[in-house]
DNA sequence: AGCACGCCGACT
DNA sequence: GTCGGCGTGCTC
């Protein structure tokens, strides 16, 4: 990745010297603006940049951080004033300039970028102060006595309630002890309830490095070794490659050990956090205490507690999904990106960027290592080491004495299950064995619902979203058909809505409800589980879930990739996937090498103590490539023969794509503005534009969106071709144009 | 992103 | 005659 041209960066020094300068500034506010703008700092304000500020934006207030020197872009009496400095730690140094770097790189406004760097804009302004109240001391008729107040059933009960609880807030108290907000306020006034100082703030639980390190085996000594040695203060990457149960997790920890040795912080990026409660607790093992957690479901005040702490340093693992990426760490040391392969770090929406390489961007604006973690490393990481850019640490074995699964492929050709079924008599016959012997299984299949697909049998009518280019899917449980892509439902209709014939409606495909239905029908008796991203509601279900399987309250396990992440369940013996070709179609770019990081990372869960695993792939294409890689073990050469077609299309990583996505509610204006876009794209001989196409989804929720692809050698600056592009495209504002550089999936 | 201004339908 | 719908445009 070449650095597009981040802005330069203004010392502290300088601004304060030149005090004819220091009064107007460049602040960057958290809108999508096209970049700073510029105030003026009252006399008497010091300020530097990095300092958050509020200001006055037309008739609004909103705060900002201090970018550096004035633009100079706007005549002096426009400028408007800061109204006050915050009260908190100023965004760290790196932090700007990965602000500035991920603007550029992304073909993004800064402010849009800044606004993710500002996530929690309540944790800049003090809290109001929160006053506590204690009882006076002594029994209730004391009390009464002492103050001279008459009691009353009412006042009896507060004080009542204060005398044996913690002290707590006058509203609290009114509420719990059932009585009017007057009542207390009487009590105050006559001083029978006084104010207490709360508790000083408790200090953020630390981990402990100190502790002594687990046991490791030889090979995970020898790699955390290696990983400590590159804790000096210097940017790296290293690949941290071993298979599932090959023990990375507790090698990368002895490398957060040793930054924090050093007086550093440490972030760890997880694809899903949500999902992570067994690396939770494997932490609080290692460390005597879990880590700052940051991710999109943590509301209100643990946000803002949390964010305080980070921004002060108390905080100093910090766990979270990609939007951590820009958390104000501003003594880190360490950045470790797990499972980095995941598509999960792809943003989508917004601003379109890739965590784990703006998080590789971080640790070398900061000058510090960056750590890769996968079974199934992605192709541009191991390109990347080929090419010496990233450094290699290889696990190869499996901790402790659990086998390497055995996988075997069904050809559904040769082995079709009966109609209407969707295993196949290899399967059936492999999962009875299983629940014979007592143990578990998994199967897997990568679709939500019961069917995917509904149509007439009499005129062939298919269940379309009236919003979106795409099926409706049948949900059973749900008795409704849902889109997936907008959130429509609708009841199963009795009768066709396109011909009116009665009961003609019939279910196409599998989906896991499907499949759950023909287990039940083949196995009455065996206790399953339908897993689905839809059917766990949040991290405390997860837990639950993880807790009633490990605890063998389940033997079969039905689930989509939610399932495939590293668990441990020590007696699943069988995976079955029950359609290992269902990723493959399309035209995806990643079609590949995704399905068989997926599929590894599926198979990886069978057999992970001492009971050895098997490993069924059903699949109506045997030699494709990605399944040989698969039963042959051989990642090596299929990722070597994926690089070699890619090296020579010119696709990432040998070639740069960037996509752009032109959509609208009106279809002419979208048609319009995309044509437009077409006539004046830049080709040459080294620039190719594909398009303007139909994006995959042509129409999402009710929007509809056209697709530009161009595709150049990694020299060129892509971004600095699109910026011009666009920018000489003038097209209404009701038509929206979103550039995704390296765009990952192609919908 | 807000919050304005501005130009066309159903109400006191 | 207004109240108000949300489409375009500006904010240092």
């Amino acid at each position: 990745m070449t650095a597009p041209g981040a802005s330069s960066e203004p010392s502290r020094d300088a601004s304060a010297a030149r005090s004819d300068e220091a009064q107007r500034l460049a602040i960057l506010l958290p809108l999508p603006l096209g970049g700073a703008y510029d105030y003026l700092a009252p006399p008497g304000m010091s300020l530097a940049a990095g300092d958050f500020v509020s200001v006055p934006l037309g008739r609004r207030e909103v705060i900002g951080v201090v970018w550096g020197p004035a633009t100079g872009e706007v005549e002096a009496a426009k400028l408007k004033s800061v109204i006050e400095r915050l009260d908190a730690p100023s965004m760290p140094e790196p932090v700007r300039r990965l602000v500035d770097w991920v603007a550029s790189y992304t073909v993004s406004p800064p402010g849009a970028v800044l606004r993710m760097a500002m996530s929690v804009p309540a944790a800049l302004v003090p809290l109001p102060p929160r006053l506590a109240y204690a009882s006076a001391g002594g029994t209730p008729d004391m009390i009464a006595d002492q103050c001279a107040i008459r009691m009353t059933p009412a006042r009896r009960r507060v004080l009542e309630l204060l005398s044996d609880g913690p002290p707590r807030g006058a509203s609290e108290i009114a509420h719990e002890a059932g009585v009017g907000a007057g009542v207390v306020s009487a009590l105050i006034a006559a001083g029978a309830v006084v104010p207490v100082a709360l508790p000083a703030r408790a200090p953020f639980a630390g981990p402990d490095w100190q502790r002594p390190s687990p046991a490791l085996s030889v090979a995970q000594q020898t790699a955390a070794d290696s990983l400590r040695a590159r804790l000096a203060d210097a940017f790296s990457v290293t690949l941290l490659d071993g298979v599932t149960g090959a023990g990375k997790t507790e090698v990368y920890f002895e490398a957060i050990a040793e930054a924090l040795r050093r007086g550093r912080q440490a972030l760890v990026l997880l694809p899903e956090i949500a999902l992570s409660a067994q690396w939770l607790e494997r932490f609080e093992q290692r460390f005597g205490a879990r880590p700052a957690e940051w991710h999109s479901d943590l509301t209100g005040a643990a946000r803002r507690k949390t964010w305080r702490a980070i921004a002060e340093g108390r905080a100093r693992v910090v766990v979270g999904a990609r939007s951590a990426l820009f958390l104000p760490l501003a003594e880190l040391g360490l950045i470790v990106i797990d499972e980095e392969h995941d598509g999960g770090f792809k943003q989508e929406d917004g601003v379109v960027y890739h965590a784990r390489d703006m998080a590789i961007v971080r640790a070398q604006l900061t000058g510090i290592p960056a750590v890769l973690v996968s079974a199934t490393p992605s192709l541009e990481s191991v390109v990347n080491v080929q090419a010496g850019r990233y450094a290699r640490l290889e696990l190869p074995d499996r901790h402790g004495d659990a086998e390497l699964p055995e996988i075997e492929v069904v050809d559904m050709k040769r082995q079709p299950p009966e109609r209407g079924r969707w295993l196949s008599p290899l399967l059936h016959g492999a999962l009875s064995q299983a629940l014979t012997a007592g143990e578990q299984a998994l199967l897997f299949l990568n679709r939500r619902g019961y069917a995917p697909l509904t149509l007439c049998r009499a005129c062939g009518h298919r269940m379309q979203c009236p919003h979106c280019t795409a099926w409706l899917v049948e949900h059973r449980l749900a008795g409704r058909l849902q889109c997936h892509h907008c959130g429509y439902a609708m009841p199963v209709p009795r009768h066709c809505p396109s011909c009116a014939a009665p009961d003609s409606m019939a279910p196409c495909g599998p989906g896991i409800e499907r499949v759950a239905e023909e287990v039940l029908g083949a196995f009455p008796d065996a206790r399953f589980l339908v897993l689905a991203s839809d059917t766990i509601a949040g991290p405390r279900q997860a837990a639950e879930i993880m807790r009633s399987i490990r605890e063998r309250e389940v033997d079969v396990i039905i689930g989509t990739q939610v399932v495939a992440k590293g668990h441990h369940f020590p007696m699943l013996t069988l995976v079955g996937v029950v359609d290992a070709d269902l990723g493959l179609a399309g035209g995806d770019l990643r079609a590949a090498e995704r399905t068989y990081q997926l599929l590894h990372q599926v198979a990886g869960r069978a057999g992970r103590a001492a009971h050895p695993g098997r490993v069924l792939l059903q699949t109506f294409m045997p030699e494709h490539p990605v399944i040989g890689a698969l039963t042959s073990g051989n990642r090596d050469r299929f990722l070597a023969e994926e690089a070699e077609a890619r090296r020579e299309r010119g696709m990432p990583p040998f070639g740069r794509l960037v996509a752009i996505i032109v959509s609208g509610h009106d279809v002419e204006a979208v048609e319009a503005a995309a044509r437009g876009l077409g006539r004046t794209a830049p080709r040459s001989d080294e620039v190719e534009v594909l398009g303007p196409a139909p994006a995959p989804f042509a129409v999402l929720r009710g929007q509809h969106r056209r697709r530009l692809l161009l595709k150049a050698p990694r020299r060129v600056n892509v971004q600095a071709l699109v910026r011009a592009w666009i920018g000489a495209n003038k097209t209404p504002a009701s038509v929206r144009i979103q550039v995704d550089v390296d765009p990952y999936s192609f919908l």
